[in-house]
DNA sequence: CTTGACCCTGCCCTTACGTCAGGGTCAAAG
DNA sequence: CTTTGACCCTGACGTAAGGGCAGGGTCAAG
């Protein structure tokens, strides 16, 4: 048998002696021999076991799954090729699909970026964060959120943030920011709820709850059974970025409060 | 103004503690002040620049480069913000393309995992690693060296790689590989081109260059002019791949000696 | 005997953070 | 006054898949 030093067999393959170290260190692909003085020779049954795992680097598995599959079939064997395949299928589709979001959102970015330039001239770069920033959102609070909210609602809910320019849509986002920040800051300070900078506050988020919902019951009814079955939520980031744009419960605290003190008052 | 100690900041962005002081490493993004106690206390307008490196990370940007795009507003600037959003939505396209190809080996594996399932019921899995290799080898050869193939040799060549069946592909590649180590292997040991082991070696050679080409003398001159003219390749991966797969000059001189001394022996 | 082309091992570098570890700060509670 | 728990800091190490380099050994040819 022809045996291959290790940049022949490299080149034959079409790697890098590099990688054909980190592999030999992974116990990936060992040689078939050591010469004497510790040379790898690789025999051209290397060649068959470094193909496949050539092949499945190409799916996109990590090296450690690589070298589980293939050392699965001699001895304790795990799981089947085939079911690999199913599931590096789905993680791949996944990823496209996040890569296709990304790249509808540069494009629409684009185009306004292009209208802006034709119809003033300037370029205010914001406007493409805030599109941008805008996009980030609607893909955040998609998905599992849907299912607290009443058809009706979800079909309004699109339509609603297909209409809103991004300018609209931030400034939404950027008003309710600077509520929770103002309304940690009374916490803060103590400021009591019966005062007239807690009614404006009151009077600030019920203007925004109007400008979200735009009076539609069935959405601000989907949003509270969302906001209240929060220990539901899954054990995601998106939900924690969600739980993060909501709420806290000392807000919603110190806004009763205040309601109630302002009616008491009159 | 109020401030924000750092993990309400990080609840109200939607990223972690962590990230945070990563940012303030990289210097992408430094809290406005200092507790005197050395607290990071940011303020409203950190939470505008930290939406604007969210939303270029959004767009895969690295930090090296979000940095180099904030920063460039102040000062010496570099690249306007189009530019970068065109050139970054070339290379996510082409990561998506990438991914949508291995997408389609997966299925295409699948559905000869299936076919070979209801056939005969095992399940041999180097057919499957047969089938990536294939569309592996496939999407390597395509590309820029289309250019040395005439069009309708071009033509003959998808023709006929679709119409292969990947064992077929896959056996080809197999034999020229096992061929290229005898070869190797005859030149270390120095056999001499007129002996019979050299002239078997030549009448594979020749067997399987007419298996490629098929006869078709399109296919062979765009061949010649692909391997004659490899100062002129790209300086790329796959070139190097490619080129690891050509026959090398020593293999072809000898072949010519051999040839010629099959003719002068008759 | 030297030169040049190989080969080896081991260590540090890359991204965008996560994960401790060790130690300081601060407000409320005992 | 001290403890407790929740914060905060910095710094060091780990991740995946190798790339790059250094220091040193091997081997054939000139």
């Amino acid at each position: 048998m022809s045996t291959f030093r290790i940049q022949e067999f490299a080149k034959l393959a079409g790697v890098t002696v590099r990688a054909l170290h980190h592999y030999d260190r992974l116990k990936l692909l060992s040689p078939a021999h050591r010469s004497e003085r510790g040379y790898r020779l690789y025999c051209h049954e290397d060649l068959g076991r470094l193909e496949r795992v050539l092949a499945l680097r190409y799916l996109g598995l990590s090296l450690r799954e690589i070298a589980a599959l293939l050392n699965a079939s001699v001895g304790h064997s795990a799981e089947p090729l085939t079911v690999t395949l199913a599931r590096q299928r789905a993680a791949l589709g996944e990823r496209r699909d996040g890569l296709d979001r990304v790249l509808r959102a540069i494009e629409h970015a684009q185009r306004r970026a292009q209208d802006v330039a034709e119809t003033e001239g300037a370029e205010p770069e914001w406007l493409l964060y805030q599109t941008i920033l805008k996009e980030i959102q609607m893909q955040e609070a998609t998905d599992w959120t849907e299912k607290y909210y009443s058809p009706k609602a979800v079909e309004a809910l699109r339509e609603r943030l297909a209409a809103m320019t991004p300018e609209q849509w931030v400034k939404i986002g950027d008003q309710w920011k600077a509520l929770f920040a103002d309304l940690q800051s009374a916490l803060d300070r103590e400021v009591p709820p019966d005062s007239a900078e807690a009614r404006t506050l009151v009077a600030r988020w019920m203007r925004l709850g109007d400008e979200f919902t735009l009076g539609d019951p069935e959405i601000a009814e989907g949003w509270r059974r969302l906001h209240d079955d929060q220990s539901h939520w899954p054990d995601d980031e998106r939900a924690e970025r969600l739980r993060a744009s909501m709420p806290k419960p000392e807000y919603w605290s110190f806004f009763h409060q205040a309601i109630q003190a302002c009616l008491r008052h009159g």
